[in-house]
RNA sequence: GCGAGAGUGGCGGAAUUGGCAGACGCACCAGACUUAGGAUCUGGCGGGGUAACCCAUGAGGGUUCGAGUCCCUCCUUUCGCACCA
């Protein structure tokens, strides 16, 4: 037993000894400079946040990654795989009021520790451009970017009503608000709040972040769905309807067209969103949010009305908090009051009712109960008028309402009647623009990016607030503006940096008096929309970036990361390239050519997390079966975009599968290392009929994969068609043994092996390579050995088994020759005794060979 | 309610263009080696049947010589969206 030490794979002595290697080399992984002539990669892994601990979700993410970088540097792209830290945010200062450590130790201890893990893992990531974006040779560049937006209005401030977490004492995006609760804590609901904030004008870009949607083929659908939803754009009219203060004879008057005052003047509009105005001569009434400005003027003079009101207000208000406005019970009331109709002059009550928005569209509505459900449903309740307005184009018999299809044509709508709806549309839409009480309009529902947090942990806004100047820039050389160190982190409300007095009071820089610094911080979004160009210049202190390193290495080729991000991060990077573009730093509309969406790691049915208590530890599996096996299961349990479930007794499989790889390359070793220098094809040594048979299934195992790597990345398949060549190679054991199989194809079969399975685990490629004397000149690393080639002829079969059916049934395989055309083929099927047997006394009536694939027969 | 994905052995999954369903792995069973096995190797492993064969990819229908794959209806499930006017 004392021989077979040699023969054990002990991924806890191979591993650690690669790690130091690899560490004294720090080329290894590095990008080259832009001039190297090769074809660029850039391969991309979304960067983590530093909370201390890789999870399996982590590992699964840098696996893909790390498999495909590997891929791509052996087959001679010149590949930047860059790694990072999203390292601002509210853990660390929740961290610091727990155990008293400051935001940035805190940060810091737990980035080293994760970067041991990683470098554990065996990941290839070129440190030299390692990020960390709470760092101020990153963070001022977010604040030096602020400050061009500011310049170009993109980034402005205003009062509004925001969504605010009691848990983070801080405002969030509307994209951080998930089923009306915080994104990262769920169950707390997101209260209504009126501050003053930071916006970054992000419907600037709405359409073109919409067109660009239809251009990223390389995007998963379901993304691309997610983000048109998100920004939810509708094309549709606002009109005018007028409000009516005119006593009962003067409308009487109008009615029968005699004009009582001049056209036009002062009287108050109320202005309302349609995206049907074709059947506006079917509104019967017009319906405020609670909360429209219009309402207020109202309620001013009757309190009755007021307390209604705010009856609704409340109701709106607690649906917005459970986060199911969609469920709210529709509820209004009548104001009293009264609008005209701009088409007919027909007068129709205004209520206020709570399934109104204020903050979408125009805040009012023009309510079609005929042709709108909520409209219907809201009507039916309050005994409001139902005027049906549109028809079915082939009228038919009692049409039930409400009708809401665009296909039909116009009826009770005067001299429109009988257009279709989409004519009408068009129509009425000029003659508004015409008598200037309405206007086409595209309306969207996103929203601007709210960026202001008031939190210490994040990136200054660089801007001051002078008594004499007001806003005032803070200019481009007196950036970063640091981060104060010292600081006590409490629970109170409002900016944490407004407790600091030497941060706050500052001068002027315009007149130079006195001044107070804006205390709010950035959203850490800010940091991960842009971070990926960075890593292309990482230590430029005089610029982001360099524009024209920027260029050669964007798009990035491959970014590869959780569909979590489909919105908030993806959205706001690509809203943060358009800006870039637009300041002339890039050329590329987009940052990320193809973007991949792993799935979730399941265990025991239930996302991996630590309040569900099945979270399994990557330093755990390394140490148990080691960094190859963990992250080679991880590829291997399910394909890379589907959730997998982690099965320990499967990695125990993966780790097996390893021992055995091992086993049989160090006993073969030496004969491999007798075969360099031969080729191994036909000709040579005459092979038996095992080294052809072992040579064809290795071609076809380098082609499989190859293909893989090349976009469909079930990876796998690509580990199983492995296992099926080591096994083959196993099963002639005996052969190999017997010296039946030439040197230099025992060399092949290893060699490539080896190769195959280093973008997968790569500390056991290192060590195999070496084993097999391949570690010498320009192959001294596995990494840098060019990948294998599928040489077609010898990947080819000679014979194939070719499936026989009768009338649709499977009866018998033949064997053919691989190029048999099909008159051999059927005449070899025809001949099988089966075959024989089953048509003797019937009728062939029909013979469908498909060479290569099968001959089926149908029989009478 | 709308949209997208998924549904295949005991389990994870395979079948790339409509062409031998269940590759590969786990679990399990039997055997070999062994003082021992949670090591290793060999064989078996969808269901029914002694067998020839028959049945089987969520359910039902259809197209086709041939369907896990395409079409229709329905069920289950995951995710996203959901009074957005």
């Amino acid at each position: 037993m004392a021989e077979d030490k040699e023969l054990r794979y002990d991924p806890a002595a191979i591993e650690p000894k690669w790690q130091a290697r690899w560490a004294t080399d720090p080329k290894l992984y590095a990008a080259e400079p832009v001039s190297c002539g090769k074809p660029k990669y850039y391969v991309l892994e979304m960067l983590p946040y530093p909370s201390g601990q890789l999870h399996m979700g982590h590992v699964r993410n840098y696996a893909i990654g790390d498999a495909l970088a590997r891929h791509m540097w052996m087959r001679g792209y010149n590949v930047l795989h860059p790694m990072g830290w999203d390292a601002f945010g509210l853990p660390a200062e929740n961290a610091a009021l727990k155990n008293n450590t400051p935001p940035r130790e805190w940060t810091l201890s737990n980035i080293a520790a994760m970067k041991r893990q990683m470098e554990r893992l065996g990941l290839g990531y070129d440190w030299a451009t390692e990020l960390t974006t709470c760092l101020p040779d990153y963070y001022r560049w977010n604040q030096w970017f602020f400050l061009r937006m500011y310049e170009k209005g993109l980034a402005y401030r205003k009062k509004s009503k925001v969504n605010w977490c009691p848990e983070c004492a801080t405002v969030l995006a509307n994209e951080q608000v998930v089923d009306g609760c915080c994104w990262r804590h769920e169950g707390t609901l997101v209260e209504q709040r009126d501050l003053v904030q930071w916006f970054f004008r992000i419907t600037a870009y709405a359409q073109e972040l919409l067109d660009g949607l239809d251009k990223l083929d390389g995007w998963p659908e379901k993304v691309r769905t997610m983000q048109r939803n998100w920004i939810g754009r509708s094309e549709g009219t606002e009109v005018d309807f007028f409000l009516d203060e005119e006593g009962d004879e003067e409308t009487e008057a109008r009615e029968q067209g005699i004009e009582t005052r001049e056209q036009g003047t002062d009287r108050q509009r109320i202005r309302v969103f349609t995206t049907r105005v074709d059947t506006i001569f079917g509104a019967t009434s017009v319906q405020l949010a609670p909360e429209h400005a219009l309402v207020a003027s109202f309620t001013a003079t009757s309190p009755e009305l007021k307390a209604q009101v705010d009856e609704l207000i409340e109701q709106q208000k607690k649906a917005r908090e459970a986060g199911d406005l969609g469920a709210i019970e529709k509820h209004g009331v009548p104001t009293g009051r009264f609008a005209i109709n701009p088409y007919n002059g027909r007068r129709v009550p205004i209520w206020v009712a709570n399934y109104i928005l204020a903050d979408y569209g125009t805040g009012a509505i023009m309510s079609v109960p005929a042709h709108d459900e909520r409209d219907f449903e809201f009507a039916t309740k309050y005994g409001l008028p139902i005027a049906q307005v549109i028809q079915p184009e082939a009228p038919v018999l009692g049409v039930v309402l409400p009708f809401v299809s665009e296909d039909g044509v116009l009826v009770n709508s005067g001299e429109y009647d009988g257009l279709s709806c989409t004519e009408a549309q068009e129509q009425l839409q000029e003659i508004a623009e015409r008598g200037a009480f309405g206007a086409g309009k595209v309306t969207f529902r996103l929203k601007d990016w709210g960026v202001s947090r008031q939190r210490y942990w994040g990136t200054p806004i660089p801007m001051i607030h002078c008594e004499r100047d007001g806003l005032v820039q803070v200019p481009d050389n007196q950036l970063p503006v640091v981060l104060p160190a010292q600081i006590e982190i409490t629970q109170q409300g409002g900016s944490p940096l407004g407790r600091v007095p030497e941060f706050v009071h500052t001068t002027c820089p315009r007149c130079g008096g006195p001044a107070r610094r804006e205390t709010d911080t950035m959203d850490t979004f800010v940091d991960s929309s842009w971070y990926f160009y960075r890593y292309t210049d990482a230590r430029n202190a005089n610029a982001p970036f360099d524009p024209k390193i920027a260029q050669y290495w964007f798009p990035i080729d491959q970014y590869i990361g959780g569909v979590e991000h489909a919105i908030l991060h993806l959205i706001y990077s690509r809203f943060w390239t358009m800006v870039m573009r637009d300041l002339g730093l890039i050329v590329n509309d987009e940052p990320v050519r193809r973007l991949f969406a792993q799935g979730m790691v399941i265990k025991d049915g239930a996302k991996m997390s630590k309040s569900k208590g099945n979270v399994v530890s990557p330093d755990d599996m390394v140490a148990r079966h080691g960094a190859d096996a963990a992250r080679m299961y991880s590829l291997f349990a399910a394909p890379p975009d589907r959730d997998l479930d982690w099965q320990e007794d499967g990695v125990a499989g993966v780790s097996r599968f390893l021992s055995r790889v091992w086993r049989l390359t160090v006993k073969y070793a030496p004969v491999a290392r007798a075969g360099r220098g031969q080729q191994p094809t036909r000709q040579t040594g005459a092979p038996s009929g095992t080294s052809l048979r072992l040579l064809r299934k290795l071609h076809q195992t380098i082609a499989k994969i190859t293909l893989d790597f090349e976009g469909r990345w079930h990876f796998n398949t690509c580990v199983a068609a492995i296992m099926e060549l080591v096994n083959d190679i196993q099963a002639a054991d005996a052969q190999l043994a017997a010296g039946e199989v030439g040197a230099p194809v025992v060399r092949e079969l290893l060699r490539s092996l080896v190769l195959l399975l280093a973008p997968f685990a790569p500390y056991l490629a290192a060590e195999l390579w070496e084993e097999l004397g391949e570690a010498q000149g320009e192959y001294r690393s596995v990494l840098r050995a060019p990948w294998p080639v599928s040489d077609p002829e010898l990947a080819k079969e000679d014979e194939l088994e070719i499936p026989v059916q009768i009338n649709g049934k499977l009866v018998t395989v033949v064997r053919v020759a691989a190029d048999a055309g099909p008159k051999a083929i059927e005449a070899a099927a025809l001949a099988d005794g089966k075959v024989q047997s089953r048509t003797a006394g019937r009728t062939v009536v029909k013979v469908i060979v498909v060479p290569g694939k099968l001959v089926s027969l149908v029989v009478k």
